[in-house]
DNA sequence: ATCTTACATGTCGAACATGACATGTCAAGA
DNA sequence: TCTTGACATGTCATGTTCGACATGTAAGAT
């Protein structure tokens, strides 16, 4: 059976502890909400199928109809195998970035102000992320080593994104755009 | 007409310049490969709904059969909306980095082998933008400006993940996993 | 002349992903 | 008691993306 990518995330949640669709789908709107993003729509259909191949059990069936799975060995196994021989899609999606290849389209003044916009963004989830690190226990612990190795990649790159659009932006404004050749 | 994220892109490339399908599809694996990808089958497709929305028109018929593309007034006022009044879409997908929340799978000698390639990845990315970067002229021109500020993002951003890689490989190695409670 | 490679456009089925619709439970507070 | 909101699972139509298939041309090298 051919596993997808939302597949062995799942699979990789599952293989730390039991979990339901819900949390899965918490998981995804929280955790890993700045790599990748899925919906229970996609959530709950993906379960079924990892199921039948056998890469996780349901291990509990709790109180609103809900089912807590697991990852069974040969799930754990397919998410080793997933990190160590499928080689890394360099693919990146991100819209935010797509859009600054366009910004010259608008005045240089809109553009300065949208730059600026996006290190505030920027900013904000780094405070967000600052504020989560403070609370995860000075480590020893493997679990709380690995989620601030996590985090760490997001407060930097935010911290980078920000410097970067408050730089484009003094860019963009430096000049009112330079009058054409002959000017000087 | 609703436009889709790539039919946006589109609008934008052929915002700048008139342009074939087939350079289209180049820009896509080149200059735009690290914020979004498309294949031309998807291209093709596209270029011709944008065509029949009246967004973009057909300037020339080459050799090849090729057709070249222009925006046209509506297809550039397409392009600022979305830039000024659709709000960024935050979601960011990577596969690079969903990987990571995985790697306390690995044992912390693979674990940290893997991001220590990924630091490598990251550096020879980094380098391919120092070349480009190196390559273009002192601005002036506005285009050579919006070129340079595209590109000091992924100079920063590969910079910065290629520093987070090796920080986070050392962190794995920094002790071969403390043993549980009650080593002393 | 022939071969190879880059140029060039297109379709199609399958897989992936989203948003809307649908349904129901349990706990806490008004 | 009633109401609200979080918990919980599912389907379906639509839209997006990919990989494979299909076809042909022009330029440059041998």
């Amino acid at each position: 059976m051919k596993v997808s990518t939302l597949g062995h995330a799942l699979l990789g949640l599952l293989s730390s502890q039991p979990m339901t669709g819900y949390e899965l789908t918490s998981a995804f709107d929280v955790t890993l909400a700045n790599v990748w993003t899925a919906r229970h729509s996609q959530i709950y259909p993906e379960l079924a199928k990892l199921q039948a191949a056998g890469l996780i059990e349901q291990t509990e069936a709790g109180p609103r109809g809900s089912k807590r799975y697991a990852a069974t060995d040969a799930g754990r196994a397919a998410v080793v195998r997933w990190l160590e021989e499928h080689p890394p899609s360099a693919v990146l999606r991100s819209e935010r970035m797509l859009r600054v290849f366009f910004l010259w389209m608008l005045r240089p003044k809109d553009a300065a102000a949208y730059l600026r916009r996006e290190a505030q963004r920027h900013r904000a989830e780094l405070e967000r992320y600052l504020r989560t690190a403070a609370k995860i226990p000075a480590d020893a612990d493997p679990a709380d080593r690995w989620a601030r190795i996590a985090l760490e990649a997001g407060i930097r790159f935010d911290r980078t994104m920000a410097e970067w659009a408050d730089w484009a932006a003094a860019e963009v404004e430096r000049e009112p755009a330079p009058a054409r050749a002959g000017s000087g």
